[in-house]
DNA sequence: ACAATAAAAGACAAATTTATCTTCTATTGG
DNA sequence: CCAATAGAAGATAAATTTGTCTTTTATTGT
C-alpha cells in the first residue's frame, strides 16, 4: 500500500506529533526507537518533511523535531504525497501507466471506489489530531 | 497497491481468460504483447501460478497457456495471495509486524475498513468474468 | 525416429528500495 | 570564543524487485 519508507515517515510524524504536542521538540534517536526504525534511514526521511515544512526542526543543543500550530493542520495526505508521489491517489490499481476514464482497466471502477476511500482517510487526518492517544496506549506505533 | 509482479500476473490472467474463452491456447509471446509487458518476466509469473494450478499451460507445438473450467472459478484474490502473499489481506497499513485489534496502529480501524473492501472485490472477481470485455473494446490491459 | 515448437528452468544483470556510516554545519550554554 | 550537542548532507552498501539471456524438457506433426 505504502513504501517501507512512506510507514517510517507516517509513524515518525505521527510519533512526533504525540510526544511535541506541549510545545517540546524530539530528538532523532527517541524518534527511532519509539516507532522501531532505523535511526538514519528515519533521519533522512524526517529531513525531506522538514525541507517540505510538513513538519520543524531545529539543531543544536536542546534541538529535535516538533511540529508547529501550522503543521499541525497539515493531513497525512500530504506526507504519502511527499514521499510516495501521487500513485495511490490517481494511478492504475492493475500498473498502467495512466488511469483513465476513458480507456479503462477491468477493474477501474472498483479500484477508483477504493482509491477514493483512502484519499478520503488520508486527507481527512489532521496531524494534530495525534497529540493524546498514544500516551493513553489507547495505539501503538510498534511492535 | 500490489506489486509490478503481482500487476502483470493479473493482466496476464486476464488476457488469458479472453483470449482461451474458446477453448484455445495462447502463446506466452501474444500475452507479452497484449498486456505489454517484459516477454521472460510474465513467463516465470505465469509459469508459478501453472505450478499452482490456478492456470493451465502445455508445452509443444499448439502449446500456450489457457483456463480450464476449474480454473475459471478461481480469484483475483488467489493470484494475488500466490504472488503478493497476504499482506494485502491482513497485514498493518502502516507497517506494525502484525496488525492487531488489541494493540493496534493509530489508523487500525480506517485500514481495516479499506482493507475489507479490496479483499471483498478480489475474493468476489473470478477469472471466468473477464471472458468477452476485451474484444469489444469496453476495457484495456495496456495504454 | 525426427525436426520444429513452445513452455520450464536456471543463471545472470540492472534498477530500485532500504539501510548504514562518516563528515559537515548550525545552535546552545558557559 | 569554545566545547558539546544534534540535525543535515553525502557517500557507500546491502537487500529486494524487476528484467534479460541461455539451456533444457515436453509435445506435436510428419
Ligand atoms: S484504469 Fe485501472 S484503475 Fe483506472
Ligand atoms: S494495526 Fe495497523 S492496520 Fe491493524
Amino acid at each position: 500500500m505504502f513504501s517501507k519508507t512512506c510507514e517510517y515517515a507516517i509513524r515518525g510524524v505521527i510519533f512526533i506529533a504525540q510526544k511535541t504536542a506541549d510545545g517540546s521538540r524530539i530528538g532523532i534517536k527517541e524518534v527511532a526507537a519509539g516507532i522501531d526504525s532505523p535511526e538514519h534511514f528515519i533521519a533522512k526521511i524526517l529531513q525531506e518533511l522538514s525541507r517540505k515544512g510538513i513538519i520543524q526542526s531545529q539543531k543544536g543543543p536542546t534541538g529535535g523535531f516538533y511540529l508547529d500550530a501550522q503543521s499541525r493542520k497539515h493531513t497525512l495526505a500530504d506526507i504519502v504525497h511527499v514521499i510516495d508521489g501521487d500513485q495511490i491517489f490517481t494511478g492504475c490499481g492493475l500498473g498502467l501507466k495512466q488511469c483513465s476514464e476513458t480507456k479503462p482497466c477491468p477493474l477501474h471502477n472498483e479500484f477508483k471506489k477504493i482509491r477514493d476511500a483512502i484519499s478520503k482517510l488520508l486527507r481527512s487526518t489532521h496531524l494534530g489530531e495525534f497529540s493524546e492517544q498514544l500516551e493513553h496506549k489507547l495505539v501503538f506505533l510498534k511492535r
